[in-house]
DNA sequence: ATGGATGATTATTG
DNA sequence: CAATAATCATCCAT
């Protein structure tokens, strides 16, 4: 219904030519006691009208005679243009969607990961050295980085082959499309802009299957990510000089326990870890702490006797020529002290 | 195997 | 943006 007043208005709009050919079939028997032009048409379409009582061998000889009528190209190019405005009427809205914001994400996302990229053969591996050299603990990251860089490029690799083929078969069905498409147009009327619709059709299709391989494959690279480098997965403690260096610190400034940004830096370099880690480690612990301090009271109690004694060693150190049997001796009740505090 | 400890991440807040 | 609180994922002693 709808179809149909579109169809009726798409027609009532072309031109008086098209409309007088076409439109109606009385037209032609009027045009035939007209001049000599218009009988060549009548005669023509008539032929057309024919065809479908003939045999094949007729028809093709007929075809071949209508192909070479000199009225052939103008008559052709007419019913394209008539195709051309209804066909395009009726479903020519759906075209020139606007780049999906969805395959922009995951277009991104696979230049971000490196996999859909240019090659980069010779660099990752220079890369993963770079990052080895850099980092703190040479063995245990560039062992799994290289690791993951292994997997990253298996599912690199599949990626463009599995793309590579899409387009291969994409072209391959395109040009068959195409062939198909100006074969058939020496015998009916197609514009070149319906077979470029057409390619553009074909183009849509494949490029909607690209799609879910690159879903796909962003899917795998998450699950790679999660799995190998998400630090989470494989953390480790901090050494046992380092979480007494920072429960040291921790427990002397208990009352305020922020240490600044030099403060962490230093931190992190006497324990060997990042200023972030350092970071992470203060606000775990103050967490914890004030969770529960009850749990935390003989580590307190320890670390504060710690720094005591520490300081004064220190002292005795420093005034070792004044009185080293005093200084000596306050060190020994320190630790007892330690000791009591323990019990 | 299992539960607590622990380092890291995420969401929320000021 | 840093601190907090909750949570995750792993480590490790039992």
């Amino acid at each position: 219904m709808d179809d149909q007043t579109r169809m009726m208005t798409g027609l009532t709009g072309l031109g008086g030519l098209a409309q007088a050919d076409v439109g109606d079939p009385d037209s032609v028997r009027k045009q035939q006691s007209l001049g000599q032009p218009q009988q060549d048409i009548g005669d023509i379409l008539q032929q057309i009208m024919a065809i479908t009582d003939e045999s094949l061998d007729e028809a093709q000889a007929r075809k071949h005679a209508l192909n070479c009528h000199r009225m052939k190209p103008a008559l052709f190019s007419v019913l394209c243009e008539i195709k051309e405005k209804t066909v395009l009427s009726i479903r020519g809205v759906q075209e020139e969607d606007p780049p999906d914001p969805q395959i922009m994400r995951l277009d991104n996302m696979l230049l971000a990961e490196g996999v859909s990229g240019p090659e980069k053969g010779g660099g990752s591996a220079a890369a993963a050295a770079a990052a080895a050299a850099a980092g703190g603990s040479p063995t245990d990251s560039s062992i799994e980085h290289s690791d993951y860089r292994a997997k990253l490029a298996q599912i690199r690799q599949i990626y463009h082959s599995e793309l590579e083929k899409y387009e291969q078969a994409c072209s391959e069905f395109t040009n068959h499309v195409m062939n198909l498409l100006r074969e058939q147009s020496r015998t009916r009327p197609i514009s070149p802009k319906e077979i470029e619709r057409m390619v553009a059709i074909i183009h849509r299709k494949f490029s909607s299957i690209q799609m879910q391989l690159k879903q796909s494959t962003c899917e795998a690279v998450m699950i790679l990510r999660s799995r190998f480098l998400d630090a989470r997965r494989k953390r480790r403690n901090f050494n046992k000089q380092a979480t007494e260096v920072l429960n040291e610190y921790f427990y002397s400034h208990l009352s305020n326990p922020y240490p600044s940004e030099e403060a962490k830096e230093e931190l992190a370099k006497k324990c060997g870890i990042t200023v972030s880690q350092v970071s992470n480690w203060f606000g775990n612990k103050r967490i914890r702490y004030k969770k529960n301090i009850g749990k935390f009271q003989e580590e307190a109690n320890l670390y504060a006797v710690k720094t005591a004694v520490d300081a004064a060693n220190v002292s005795a150190q420093a005034s070792q020529a004044n009185s080293p049997g005093l200084m000596a001796s306050l060190g020994g009740i320190m630790s007892v002290c330690c000791c009591i505090s323990l019990l």
